[in-house]
DNA sequence: GTCTATAACCAGATAGAC
DNA sequence: GTCTATCTGGTTATAGAC
């Protein structure tokens, strides 16, 4: 593997773990085993470097996503696929933790994949939901949007309920919260 | 207002917009226009200061969700003034928002607070949702505590969705599409 | 209680040698 | 491409005067 991709995949982790205020080009660099010079020569800073790692991140995000939703059965599978893929539940959401970050959010470049990424999650959940209306396997009162919207932001939540408990199980209760209600008891 | 006083507000402000590896000594004695060792005199250190100022926003915060949950009405329509209270939804959740602070949950002493004020959040919803089944209010299958646990993940995580969006439009949604299941269509 | 001085170290880069 | 040197300013304190 050569410098620029160690430097990306490191600075993922680090974002992941720390957050991108939490992530000095120090710890990249070491964590890379890449010098000073290295880092600078490939990169123009850390913003750029932090913006080629947000994107590999949020681009890994949408195909494991997506595996899970384009997978087959109904409507209410497809989602409960979604839900139940494997998580690393107390280390979270790799894409959903830097909307906490405040120099993520100043910056419109850095904002950028990570506001695509939870639309396109929103969408595809809303795209599922409107095709199990449309076969009849949910209600025809649900609001896709808004369905869509409440799942992306349990899982986002769950995150952050487990992590303030340091256990897992908060996060396992909200979407069993979420499957009694969309499955209608 | 005090020295004191004016240094615990002030981190109250800037963990809440910036986190607590986002928030140096520096920029909390400027925003209480307190100098260095007036700090120092007050509090032994930046995670002491923090310590304090994390268990006084939780007693604002527990005040704030008791009042809409502790209201006249059904389960319903107490969980509801619960989702509707006003919020500063761009701004989040100034203790969820720490869960996600790398420095906070490795200290338990600076987690607990946040811990215990999120878990006291489901075990109230989960109070309300049990006397609203008893009630009558509620369906029977209804489980209280994952029931609980989706309705604290949904505000968090459109907390999450709101932010990366710059908007609270998708806060709204989950709101309604949680809303939505919760009054069964 | 508050102020200034000092300190050891980190953050985030730039410059130029190799 | 990678290395080392250098730089300005921030971080997180401690010490002691006022």
């Amino acid at each position: 593997m050569d410098t620029s991709e160690r430097l990306i995949r490191s600075t993922q982790e680090l974002l992941w773990d720390r957050g991108y205020v939490g992530t000095s080009p120090k710890a990249i660099q070491q964590h890379a085993e890449a010098g000073q010079g290295s880092m600078y020569h490939h990169f123009a800073g850390k913003s750029d470097l932090a913006l080629a790692a947000i994107r590999r991140s949020a681009e890994e995000l949408r195909a494991e996503a997506e595996a899970a939703l384009s997978g087959p059965g109904t409507a209410r599978e497809k989602i409960g696929a979604y839900l139940r893929r494997e998580r690393d539940v107390l280390r979270g959401c790799r894409i959903g933790r830097l909307a906490q970050d405040p120099d993520i959010i100043a910056s419109a470049e850095l904002r950028q994949p990570v506001q695509e990424t939870l639309e396109w999650l929103q969408r595809r959940l809303s795209e599922v939901i409107s095709e199990g209306k449309r076969r009849g396997e949910l209600r025809k009162t649900t609001n896709p949007e808004a369905t869509a919207a409440m799942i992306a932001a349990v899982v986002q939540g769950g995150y952050v309920l487990a992590r303030a408990a340091n256990e897992p199980e908060p996060f396992e209760r909200a979407i069993e919260g979420v499957g009694q209600l969309l499955d209608g008891d």
